[in-house]
DNA sequence: CCGTTAGTGCGCACACTGTACGCATGAAGG
DNA sequence: CCTTCATGCGTACAGTGTGCGCACTAACGG
């Protein structure tokens, strides 16, 4: 600040980026920042001075920071793909779109506590009635198929966003995923006689690569709820 | 501030609460804190008053905000229980945990948001322990019940915080949930022709008692993840 | 008894936050 | 040309987390 009190009047604002904000501008904006510094690095100020702009100018867009983030949440959620589904095939595109939701918070890693705050924006809205014609396809009434949605993307979310909170974890901890596994094992393998169960299952997870156990555990979790929600869908096909 | 410069020397400290603050008392009150009025109205000053001590007092007893934060978490994971499980029967335990994690989450709703950075602590690994003595009854291995607690545990937390956030919105909106929910028809109402199958959902919800219908979707839901599990658990129990 | 040391509480200060208010500017339309 | 209106932004306010250094108190060795 104090750069120039006064550089004259003629190139006042040379052209900027465009003479006026956008409120979609401001959402892609946010999004940048976002991931790239994470959520507790964005605040209006840094947002505006992205955008060549004051902080408190963005609120001619936006009524709230609270609500800009809903915006924001609502443009990732579109960038989910759910399959159409041809007959009555419904799982593959039930595991193309858990797999598409799971990449889509991996990439935005800070979407995981404010998932909740989407309220119910378009994209949202497009998401959950693309799912629920999948589910219906496989032979779910209104009813059960919203609750069948409601679980597949509970589990999904849930585990995802403990895998970012995992990441997080690791990236604070300054060193690689495998040598922080060493320190967590070791802390572990203190209290062995406490801990057992845990120490069994650690011990196994040693010496392997700990993107694939990742990736098979989400896996291993989607399957065994997709597999109860065909045994369900059977069932409700067959008359009641 | 500037109540009495000096209350003369006399009855400096009348005893105040305790000579000394603990970090477990710093905790216990956080947690009130955070029940009655919520995460973002916690702040160091507002918590050092409450304990009739200044803001800064805290820092003596926990590095971060943050560090309390994952203190306080572990706490409420305290609240958790886990059934010890009899012989073969771990589903009955398991549905007990998965209710027992949801009310905890339910009891108190800021938690969501930041169950992540519970991190480590020791009630988090009681939990986990117990947990896994049960799935490990249930005949998997000490890899396979990892990702089965993994699969059940983020379907719980997964709908619990999603729970959390629609009363939240619910609350925000200052009205009854009934109410909000006719209003959310409404909208929806006017774009039948976008979301065919939201809409029929919501009309089938309709007049129906909704915390009723939270529980039954909750159940639902875990239901199809118990059994999903279940139908591997008997497999792994005939020789791989 | 005194002197030293260690632990604790806390006032102050700093950098930073979200956002309300009101003025300035510039374009649109009569 | 004058009016109206939308937009940008400087200023300000109340509030945040937390580093620093002083003050005090209790413990303890001499």
């Amino acid at each position: 600040m104090t750069e120039e009190p006064l550089p004259s009047v003629w190139a006042r604002r040379p052209k900027e980026q465009q003479p006026g904000l956008t409120t979609e501008q401001i959402v892609r904006a946010a999004l940048e920042l976002l991931d790239e510094e994470g959520m507790e690095q964005l605040s209006m100020r840094k947002l505006g001075a992205r955008l060549g702009a004051g902080a408190t100018s963005l609120y001619r867009h936006v009524k709230n920071k609270d609500e800009l983030i809903e915006l924001v949440v609502d443009v990732v959620y579109g960038e989910v793909e759910v399959p159409d589904v041809v007959g009555r095939d419904w799982r593959p595109a039930a595991e193309k779109t858990a797999h598409s939701v799971r990449a889509m918070i991996l990439r935005h890693p800070w979407v995981g506590p404010v998932l909740g705050q989407a309220g119910l924006g378009p994209n949202v809205m497009r998401l959950s009635e693309k799912m629920l014609r999948v589910l219906i396809a496989a032979g779910f009434d209104a009813v059960e198929a919203d609750q069948a949605m409601n679980a597949m993307l509970s589990y999904v979310i849930g585990i995802a966003v403990s895998e970012t909170a995992y990441l997080a974890m690791v990236k604070r901890s300054g060193s690689v995923e495998k040598h922080l596994a060493v320190l967590l094992q070791h802390a572990i393998w203190e209290r062995t006689g406490e801990f057992p169960m845990i120490r069994a299952g650690f011990d196994a997870m040693k010496d392997r690569n700990p993107k694939k156990v990742r990736d098979e555990n989400f896996d291993y979790g989607l399957q065994r709820v997709l597999d109860g929600l065909a045994a369900r869908a059977a069932t409700v096909r067959f008359g009641q």
